[in-house]
DNA sequence: CATGAATGAGAATTCATTCAT
DNA sequence: AATGAATGAATTCTCATTCAT
């Protein structure tokens, strides 16, 4: 697959960036790199994305805007919350196999100091946190308790991206197939770990409360 | 406190290196930058490491000799499984609590490609699950079994580093105090969570294979 | 006042070069300013002036088509030389303080080396010169005399337009307030200053041939 | 006569900067073009000057620094202000010959506007116009009144500064010989030319003042 | 041990210009 | 006449490393 065909320089570049990204991390890229498996002209960047980083935000508005379209109609009041997460798992699984890279770019950019787009990633993380606090109440959650949030929500994504994200090291150390069979599985199993786990921390607290 | 307080440059150039490597990622870092943190001369750091790479490798190096020790005796006969995982949680907590920096800098850089240190890296994880094996078999899984060791021990981990990983982003968005009631009550949930999420899944196999 | 404004592109063009390359040097000016500031596209410039150096040369054309219009009829028999420098300065001022970017440019850029329009300035120089040589003579002066039209004829020039040069810095170090009284007695002082001067330094001239 | 001659980097590539910038122009200058013309590594203007700025601006505190010192002592008042303005204009003719280059950079790049050192030629001709009031007053002209120090004292440098600014230019219209006799009769010249002007401005102020 | 100067390769970006439309 | 995409060279600056002292 030559990145050439049939598609347009801003495309090219973007997929480019995101292949490498992942591979090196956004630093450890030079646009020259980029442009060179693109194969487009190094100033193609800056005239498409105004540099380097410019991709990069190309790439995290990307994946937000897929992410929240993927979460937008996932608290669905017909169903109970289990299926609703069971439902939000198998997407998110869904999403990023297929779309593993662009994943892995903004999954491992995330807690860097960039400081041209830390703003506008406080921004998109806050939006995302808030477009699942219905989910979360109907949890048995409280959204405004700060806690809960920001220890089960993480807790729920990372445990689903990090197999992607060590997906290179596995294959090497294990000699796992990631063929359907395994991520259906995978969506099967975090299904179970994570609702039979909040379930319990859920009744925990109940119990706790109760006691004091 | 200053990073020159009577200390070793050797100590200096690995603590800055740390913090920087952190905040901005290996890539983002340079040499020049991490000396003057240091408040060392630029060409310690080739006598000391051998160039920047050799800094992270001493990294890397450290923290799985920390994380190696901290887990050798975890697999205690004496003790239900449960107790150990609760144990190891606690430990594994404890740890990053006080070397948040060293073991981000670990995790940020464990999925990038840096061609230098791509074998030792294969080796100290492989010989990590190794060091793990026991402890999965008394939990009634087959360290043979790759999919529930690829799937289950990764998420483990990656549910407690998550958390000090997007700790600035999180205290940006939320107002948590990152607190010791905090950390109390990060291992109590995530014990909580993945013993009842494991048992849960152990419990759904053995279903299937019976059924089967 | 918009460039836009009703006007031809050519004309926007050379008017936003203008201001830019009189304010920040020719060099130091991109074309890409040029043809944002004039609301052109960029291929406009190569088409109407061939390129960057085009409009610097359109400038300096048009900035001595002015000026050699505005000293054509100085000299006349008619007034005394005394009455035809002073009616110079004051058209020059008059001029300048019209064309004040136009002439800045023009003056700033005449001692650099810019090899494109390295003859056509030394063609106008010399025939802004030979254009005022009998006015020259007949003030007392030898138009074949280099030493004198070396040294006055500049002199002149650069005590008019220093003025004009350092405006921004003046304003910015003193309050001066640069209206219309400012610059009669601008005339004024000049026509003194140098009329004064040079019949001094013409007298001392005789004194000292008389002497050999 | 070679850069490299006995000499320090850090001197080779400021006389190589004053050398290019009076030929071309600051902008028009490019740090590779220095550094090879100074026979030094291109990292070495970072090194030393922080940048090309870097060179401009120290090329410009040298000029200043030279040139306050040249006109401390001028004010003696054991010698009539004319005898002052004499010796003044005889040091800064001397001055610029033997700097011919350096002054010019300074002079051209004077009023155009180069960000980052605004505010520090602000600074020096602030600090220059100040060390220069007591002459002023002692020629009977008042330091306060903005309209003659804005006038009058520009046009003197200018007037001398112009000479050497189209020496190039002179050289190719005229066959002016500039060696000692020229500069000799060049500071008789100016001196003359200025003293009397500004006696015959002084005088026309003051029956103007005497009608009003 | 430690330094500061020096290196050359490579970084991102911007340049003026041209081309097909 | 006018556009916007595209080019390739050139821009300044920074990189990690090395060397003589």
């Amino acid at each position: 697959m030559s990145f050439k065909e049939n598609r347009e320089p801003r495309e090219r570049i973007l997929d480019a960036a995101i292949m490498l990204f992942a591979k090196k991390g956004f630093a450890a890229v030079g646009v020259r790199e980029i442009a060179a498996l693109a194969e487009v002209n190094i100033a193609m960047i800056s005239y498409y994305f105004e540099g380097k980083v410019g991709i990069l935000r190309a790439i995290i508005e990307e994946f937000f805007a897929h992410y929240c379209r993927l979460l937008s109609d996932i608290d669905d009041e017909s169903r109970t919350p289990e299926e609703c997460v069971r439902t939000m798992i198998q997407r998110i699984i869904d999403y990023v196999r297929k779309n593993t890279e662009l994943t892995m770019v903004v999954y491992n950019e995330l807690p860097l100091d960039i400081h041209e787009i830390a703003e506008m990633k406080a921004e998109k993380i806050t939006e995302l946190i808030r477009s699942m606090s219905g989910l979360i109440r109907r949890f048995g959650l409280d959204p405004e308790n700060t806690f809960q949030i920001s220890m089960i929500g993480p807790s729920l994504f990372s445990m689903i991206f990090t197999n992607f994200r060590l997906k290179p090291v596995l294959q090497r150390v294990f000699k796992v197939k990631f063929d359907d069979i395994y991520y259906e599985r995978m969506t099967e199993t975090l299904s179970t770990l994570f609702l039979n786990g909040i379930h319990a921390v859920s009744n925990q607290k109940r119990r706790q409360g109760e006691r004091r």
